[in-house]
DNA sequence: AACAAATGTTACCGACGAGTATGATCCCAG
DNA sequence: CTGGGATCATACTCGTCGGTAACATTTGTT
């Protein structure tokens, strides 16, 4: 499969030819980030590094000049885009708020990060696709969200904030209920991702049976 | 990847030769089955023909004999998980309860074809994978689903049951809290899909805010 | 017995795509 | 002006995999 993205908006450092000290830096980034719109259009097995190449207006060589290999391009674009979730989650422990409101905002960051451009690569780097010690890191990180979640939970459970409820099975729903957004959240819907996020939140909140209060 | 599935379990039928009229059936189910295995253990794209054709102790032009592609055996597989969610949304509007109780019991059946073995294909056939008529098939079937959720939502609305929600943005959380069981459910796991579902369906109908009632 | 349909196998093709060897070009230091 | 490092293109290798052609074998039928 062939694709041109030559017409996409973004426009890649590699026509302006002046020297920054941070011009590698910069031209990597872009080359993670191209990848990262491929893979969320077409998926990964179905987006050559040709495709990438292309869409930066380069061949594929200079790719490998960036990157070791196509797996490691998968692995910075989760990187990339899992990096906010545990700012958010690391922040969440060093507030002084209830732990319910602590893990609204959390949820919301998470929303905003999977509805990002890097969200699909988050969601979809499945181990299947990644050696074993990628494969490995990828699950801690993911497993670090995971246990920072079910924290909140149990921190809310004890302060009263949070019903009683399984954290497992809890932060599982939830997470799962964020991460599907990366399937069908396109940035050309009518919805912002911070709309989508508050939506979710107050179903999860206030749940569907009616409420009194 | 070169992968030898025959040690597992549920045999073949190819090691019995007796004739029966339905032979020719039971053998194309037995495709579409180690298909969705094969699928669910190592990915669409990770598992090629030969896999599939070793773990039922045949040849790759076999395969062809019963089915026309690797595309429509994706088809197949996704077809046979949804089938059960389609009959439990169609029950849905044969009843007289409440439209909550009604929810309840399409999501529960929702979550067991989850945690089967095609649950995997449902949830991940992904569109760049398949034919564009093919692709139409499923988003409609899909969309089926979808819509009969969202009924149920507006239906509980009105009757009460369900409290005020956007319908489509509360589906979509639903479906995606399910769809995901897919990603993190083994069947080698302590909790069976019944219990899962049933935590899930608990904290959606609730809410983590805490409840006087 | 003999033929025909059903069922599988062996052996192959062709395409695609990841990754690389080699060399060209450009910029900067000395 | 001159070497050397940085950057990128041309042109290739090579394995994998979907799909197929041709042939073998079994079975039911006449």
């Amino acid at each position: 499969m062939t694709v041109n993205h030559s017409a996409s908006n973004a426009p890649s450092p590699w026509r302006s030819r002046r020297k920054t000290r941070s011009d590698r830096e910069l031209k990597r980034e872009a080359v993670i980030h191209a990848a990262a719109r491929a893979f969320n259009e077409h998926g990964y097995h179905n987006t050559s590094l040709d495709d990438i190449a292309a869409a930066l207006e380069v061949t594929k060589p200079t790719i490998y000049y960036y990157v070791e290999n196509k797996e490691q391009l998968l692995f910075e674009c989760f990187c990339a885009g899992l990096a906010p979730v545990r700012a958010a989650v690391q922040d969440a422990r060093a507030s002084e708020q209830p732990a319910r409101d602590r893990l609204r905002t959390v949820l919301l960051r998470y929303a905003q990060a999977i509805a990002s451009e890097f969200g699909w690569c988050m969601v979809r780097a499945e181990d299947q696709d990644l050696s074993a010690q990628m494969r490995s890191h990828v699950k801690s990180l993911k497993s670090e969200i995971d246990q920072g979640i079910r924290r909140l939970l149990r921190e809310g459970i004890s302060d009263g904030s949070i019903g009683d409820c399984d954290p497992k099975m809890t932060a599982f729903a939830l997470a799962g209920a964020l991460n599907w957004i990366a399937h069908w959240y396109r940035d050309s819907q009518s919805q912002s991702p911070g709309q989508v996020a508050n939506a979710f939140v107050a179903l999860f909140e206030n749940g569907l049976r009616p409420r009194t209060d």
